[in-house]
DNA sequence: TTGAAAGCGCTAACAA
DNA sequence: TTGTTAGCGCTTTCAA
């Protein structure tokens, strides 16, 4: 083991294995030749000296990192972290590390943390956030940094997108109902229908409209995106002269409400009320009846980015920015 | 805004705004006052070039990254966003990013992390993982960088350690039931109270011979740490002789099995049975009744481990390893 | 199969 | 108040 003092350098290497600084170069990243008894000799001046490359020289010297930047509202939302470690699943065996910056939907943050991923010389960013304006990643575009957008459905020059098809999710879900003989199918939805909520309405309507069922704009009941909200947009329904016997959430959180509602009707789940998530949450499986839901496929989605940045990195994919939609799966449980 | 080729570099904005590189660099980081109109001329210049400083050079120059890696089994478990985000709170604002690695709990990758993040000349560690051996941490004692431990009890020399109260808050939470008049409180253990469950039993049995209550080892279930651990356990309890009223449960999961046992037995919680978890993860509340259980502090957890990070760094700290503890919280809700 | 030399972009003595 | 110079540790021509 080393004593202490500055962290030995290539230098140091090899000057104890006598040899020049080129080779240990090459014979740590293989670019060249090296022969046996050079390798031996250098590898066990690395040994005994502890070395380890210093990734910020090599970096500067060739202008990349090896890390790539993901920035997101909040890791503390379940659905970033399972973003990233997709993102890793890719990125990782590929040597990459992820800089992770959390901006809590600030647009001031959002900005500032795109500078920043440019500053620590990112090799590609991923961007999980709606609302955010276009102009906020010319900074990256311009400097040549591929983009990944996750989420939302903004199409932009220059940046790849990758979203969960939202609305094929929802459509799926609902022609599950049908399929078992509902026909008069509740969607338990948000304010005014923003972001992916409304990709999960057109869904829910265009199901019914291939069914040939007429859709009553009654039956969508608009909320708060909580679990208060799918409680009350429930009760709505359920209140209705010719109440709905089943009901689509926008979401899982959602949907424990309408869970909630039904309990407190001492309605039977889903003998007498089927009820469908979207996301699969842990919490889904938590409840009692277990939620039947979409799987938002957020570590998929991570995945795809991964390889998409993979590609734009090494020139594999060039050209004009693409679109990847992440199809949503089913997860059969009890609530419907 | 700037054409492309390579990105401008600080001598071509000293060039373009007639100083030296050195000046650029001072009005830049001022650490050496620099006259009005330069600065003026230097910012100009800056905007115009559309110049962003380059981390990497810097942090070879200066040998300090301002990045800090965190090692944890999986960010996907919603312990560690909380961490991550308690870490950000105070090391963000100081300048500092973060580098995620994720091991899954594996010992060779919780190694390469610690290899990978001492190449990447990371300022600082924060290791989340429980059963490392301590010569896991030896290279970057070795090295020098500053390295937290979280969770755990292992004391090291060179590491600090940081952790929650889990002793005291299961006594806190015992103390609650008692205090409710509940003499015979059951324990739904782990298998072999391994890690933090350990501590916890041992509050548990302190509160009790605080109060002079007799403790009954009948009433410590051993099981799995799931929610069905957490039901068998329950259910075993209350199939004894002389059931308990009331039980704590060494996590909020299986809190949850618990509350499956309570409504398969058609038991009112908490009329009948008083259910008491660890943790207050999300979906705490999130069933019904809602839970009781004391919070795992882990958000805080993180913000101590960014304020001894800082303090190691700015050199405010030295001298041998510390421990630090934070305390869980009480959250009353329905069960208990 | 190997080396010498230059330079990535920045900061920090030292000097003026 | 400002500039000159050297060098952080690495990779990469170019040359042998």
């Amino acid at each position: 083991m080393p004593s202490h003092g500055r962290r030995p350098s290539i230098g140091r290497v090899a000057e104890l294995a006598g040899v020049s600084p080129t080779t240990v170069s090459h014979t740590l990243n293989g670019r060249r030749p090296v022969s046996a008894a050079t390798r031996k000799r250098v590898l066990e001046a690395i040994e005994l000296l502890g070395y380890r490359p210093n990734a910020l020289a090599r970096g500067l010297r060739t202008s990349r990192s090896e890390s790539i930047g993901l920035i997101i509202p909040d890791i503390t939302n379940p659905f970033y972290p399972m973003l990233a470690r997709g993102l890793q699943d890719v990125l990782g065996p590929a040597g990459y590390h992820e800089i992770i910056s959390n901006t809590d939907g600030d647009r001031a943050l959002e900005r500032s943390a795109v500078e920043q991923m440019i500053v620590r010389q990112v090799d590609g960013i991923a961007f999980a956030v709606f609302h955010t304006h276009a102009e906020d990643l010319l900074p990256a575009i311009d400097v040549g940094v591929p983009v990944v957008r996750l989420g939302g459905r903004l199409v932009q020059e220059g940046v790849d997108l990758v979203h969960s098809d939202d609305e094929g999710g929802a459509a799926e879900a609902t022609r599950y109902l049908l399929d078992q003989g509902y026909d008069r199918i509740g969607f338990v939805c948000g304010p005014r229908a923003e972001g992916p909520a409304a990709e999960r309405v057109a869904g829910y309507l265009s199901a019914l409209a291939e069914r040939g069922v007429a859709a009553d704009p009654e039956l969508i009941a608009h909320t708060r995106f909580s679990r208060a909200g799918g409680d009350d947009g429930t009760e709505r329904l359920l209140a209705l002269p010719r109440p709905p016997r089943a009901v689509v959430c926008a979401n899982d959180v959602m949907a424990i409400g309408a869970l909630d509602a039904a309990r407190r009707r001492g309605l039977d789940v889903p003998g007498e009320l089927a009820i469908m998530g979207f996301d699969d949450i842990e919490a889904a499986t938590l409840v009692s009846p277990r939620l039947t839901t979409m799987a938002n496929p957020a570590r998929k989605i991570g995945q795809a980015c991964g390889r998409l940045l993979l590609d734009r990195l090494s020139g594999a994919l060039t050209g004009p920015a693409t679109e990847t939609v992440v199809p949503a799966r089913l997860v059969r449980r009890q609530s419907a």
